[in-house]
DNA sequence: ATTAATGCAAACATTTTGCACCATC
DNA sequence: GATGGTGCAAAATGTTTGCATTAAT
């Protein structure tokens, strides 16, 4: 596979791996992808986030279905599901569903989240697996912290 | 997993930590914190969890009290809130306050969590935080995976 | 034509809140 | 006695589900 850096991928690439597990393209889940294909890959979207911005593109998607397709495409590999534990999931486009690398950074005052790349924690992973006898399929490493805005806030106040 | 006995906190000193913000030791807040103090360091307790052990105790604490505990204890840093992603809010001891150390190991069948106490990840987080500006002070690592048991159910089938 | 997907509303689960009463300091 | 804390029920949230209708293959 010749995976370039930062190639996204299309709608018909997403409508062939839908097809092969039986699934159908809809234009409920066309519409889906292409918010998440259009935002940058920092952002994450609850359920209400999405049905927010297919409302101000004029689309009709109930907000069950919404739900039942981030799901779905979670369930493909194709949006990975995070929680930040602001009381709802999120999502955001699996860009590279080979490798387990998923950071962030979550400022505790603002919210903000900011995705991070690097990875030290194979290692470690082995090593927890051997003890364990788990076979790790993935883990998920967040940061919790004030971010530069919110400590000048706090220094003004 | 290994359950060490660290010398843990009493009541008495809950107590004081609870009246130097002017919050009260009432009788709630004991039981629930004796619950904590009973149980093995590595069960993560629902507000859900909690309420029920207090029915058997044949106490008759209601809910909506048992989630204000949890929180408030959180919020001074005697509980530690986490997230399973298995739809409610999970609660234990925060045996070290001041080391933000904290390993989850969880099954994605049978939803087990083990703990880990080992961490490598001091230096991934001053590197974070020089390139971010952000002041971290916590982070939490998850590692989702199959345990023993159910790869051999797995093996199985 | 078959089968899955959608939309709607209702159900559900978890958590939060308003308010009168009660307990702790 | 003042100030929080509790209990209850009601509400708010986020998510799921049943079912008739619609659409994709």
């Amino acid at each position: 596979m010749n995976n370039k850096k930062n190639e996204k991928i299309t709608i018909e690439e997403l409508k062939k791996i839908l097809q092969e597990r039986d699934y159908k393209m809809t234009e409920q889940r066309r519409e889906i992808l292409q918010i998440f294909l259009d935002q940058p890959s920092e952002h994450h979207l609850s359920a209400e986030d999405v049905h927010m911005i297919l409302r101000t593109n004029k689309s009709e998607i109930g907000l069950a279905t919404v739900y039942r397709s981030l799901e779905l495409l979670a369930s493909l590999d194709i949006l990975l599901k995070i929680e930040f534990g602001d009381g709802c999931s999120r999502y955001e486009l699996n860009l590279k569903p080979n490798v387990h690398r998923h950071h962030h950074l979550i400022c505790l005052k603002c919210r903000k989240v900011i995705e991070f790349d690097e990875d030290k924690l194979d290692e470690l992973e082995d090593e927890i697996a051997k003890k364990s006898g788990f076979a790790i399929t993935n883990h998920e490493v967040k940061f919790f912290g004030f971010c530069r805005e919110c400590q000048e806030k706090y220094e003004d106040s």
